[in-house]
DNA sequence: CTGAGATGTGATAACGTTATCAACATAAAT
DNA sequence: ATTTATGTTGATAACGTTATCACATCTCAG
């Protein structure tokens, strides 16, 4: 309703000039005590707040970050997205936050919209490696730091897990502790960084054992998850382990072979990428690559805070690779009575 | 590194005054069409784009709301964010999201720091109901919605869900379709209105069959749930069901009730508030009650906007309360062999 | 005391946008 | 031919801050 005070409403119920409640605000040494108590007098008074929209304009710094996730239901992705925050205020940096349904059309608009309100860096889960643009030239003079997915820049910093190591670890496991040879690779949607990367650990630890890879690309949903599943485990020479690329998959893969009454790890092991809350009372307690969600946002904030600090443009940005464990449980086959030769 | 361009620029570059440009990009009638396209074209050659500071300064609209959630990681807030974070962009407002892990005064900062960002409305999931600041005079002239949980002040619009009735429900039917009457409510913290609301109508349900009730407010911890299920299960008259206030909670009671071999529901019977991803895989499936979350985000977030293009501060909020589900799965009883007398 | 430095203060001009007003065309109406 | 409308444009002044400069006072060494 009514205006909200200005610094200049300050100035006049203090009897003082704009300038000098400018420089108490900010701190700045030059003025008299005596002063400077009746500015914070009169702000008390009033209920001043000072115009961050004004300060920004007139300092070229918004003291604002945009963090842009694919979505923020899953909570891998939500885990990140609160650390981030959490850093931020640390900052003193608010944090304008948007999703992208990993969609890159999306993305670069949310982008876009982002460098109009002017924030001072970036920290985005690229939707697609080749198709991202946040590496074009309009985002010269923003700070951007990418984290979980790389894009093709290689002045960007990026943030990520051992994505290809910590699958080829699961598979190893799945082939070396029990002795599993028919192995699938579950996953969806082939241009996501990650799913490529946890597939190139899975075929490594294969072809190193000398076993033939099988994947699929396809589990967009429970039902064409349950669908593949199922042609995997007919046949002459059926499946074994499933290893699946994320927990979406994780949790269709799970679904569908309860369904199906298949017991999990006695007649099919299954390890996934990707912990979750829950996956230690799911029965079985499954098995999985843990990724740490909050460091990696966290990570990813300081970095950028520290490029945003600098103001720094390197013609080579950082990559950082946090690890990730193998949390062993019950899916693989571990704890299990019988094992197999 | 470069200054962005500026109006003066694509004034320059197009050859006209900078009010046409402004005009241009506002779609404002009475422009040439030949001059239009020039400055189309100097757009497009610099690569402008307008700077929202400098909008929200010079016309009192920033085109940005707050949310603030207690936790990001809780998947039921999460799709509440993302439901919000849909609805804004739908009106071409941008959000910035902070946590208040549930912390008043957290709260009432993020919130006065989103005053000074101008933010043209908020949407807040209190933390309490009686210690939440937000209907502060400081806050007049900003319109506020909260979701999921009221605060203490009439002239707020508030969405929630059927707390009350939907727990009575539940409770209903572990005593009517299955014979429960050592009925336990778990639930952690008594000043959050959600788990008070729903204890009343655990208590009401209770009641009305001439059942004691017996509640705890202290789940806060796995640990400490697992000692209060040990020593409810224990003595003479041990509890033969429970009715956990939130997904938390309910996750606390599953897994302790798992570690001490406890068969759900044969021996025991599980009915939790707040439907969750997972809640059909799990062994057994839960039994819960279902919140629109999605939904409950998507209204919130209407309501706020509806008060903001009108620019409305009514004497009254609106109260809107969304209906909840009872989804009967396996862990109440039903679809088991044996029911009780 | 005189001049140099420190200290405390305010006027002014930006930052990039847009509302308002005034100016000039040109077209239509008398 | 003169008025009246209509369409198109630019100069100017804000919005609320802060950097810069300028002007006072005051202190103290010479």
């Amino acid at each position: 309703m009514e205006r909200k005070p200005t610094m200049n409403d300050v100035a006049r119920v203090a009897g003082v000039g704009t300038m000098t409640v400018s420089r108490v605000l900010n701190g700045s040494a030059n003025v008299a005590e005596e002063t400077a108590k009746r500015v914070y007098r009169a702000i008390e008074k009033l209920g001043y707040r000072p115009n961050e929209m004004a300060r920004a304009l007139r300092n070229f710094k918004s003291r604002t970050i945009g963090l842009i996730v694919p979505y923020l239901f899953d909570p891998f992705f939500a885990t990140c997205a609160h650390a981030v925050n959490t850093v931020a205020r640390e900052h003193g940096y608010s944090v304008i936050l948007t999703t992208s349904q990993d969609d890159p059309a999306t993305e670069y608009n949310e982008a876009q919209s982002m460098l109009q309100r002017h924030v001072e860096g970036l920290l985005i889960i690229p939707a697609d490696i080749r198709k991202s643009r946040v590496n074009q030239a309009e985002f010269n003079g923003t700070h951007i730091v990418t984290l979980d997915r790389p894009v093709h820049d290689a002045r960007l910093d990026s943030v990520q897990v051992q994505n290809q190591s910590g699958a080829k670890r699961a598979v190893q496991h799945l082939i070396q502790e029990h002795g599993h040879s028919r192995i699938s690779f579950l996953g969806f949607n082939r241009s996501l960084y990650t799913v490529r990367a946890r597939f190139e650990g899975y075929r490594r630890a294969m072809q190193e054992n000398g076993l033939e890879p099988m994947a699929t690309f396809d589990c967009s949903s429970e039902k064409t998850t349950s669908d593949i599943i199922d042609g995997q485990l007919q046949g002459e020479n059926p499946v074994t382990a499933f290893f699946t690329a994320n927990n979406v998959t994780t949790r269709y893969a799970l679904h569908a072979l309860l369904e199906k009454g298949v017991r999990v790890p006695e007649e099919v092991a299954l390890v996934g990428f990707d912990d979750f809350e829950l996956a230690d009372i799911l029965h079985p307690k499954l098995t999985v690559v843990r990724q740490p969600a909050s460091e990696l946002g966290r990570v990813a904030a300081n970095v950028l805070f520290e490029r945003i600090k600098r103001d720094e443009f390197p013609e080579e940005g950082n990559r950082i690779v946090l690890p990730v464990e193998l949390v062993v449980r019950r899916s693989c086959g571990c704890d299990s009575p019988q094992k197999r030769g």
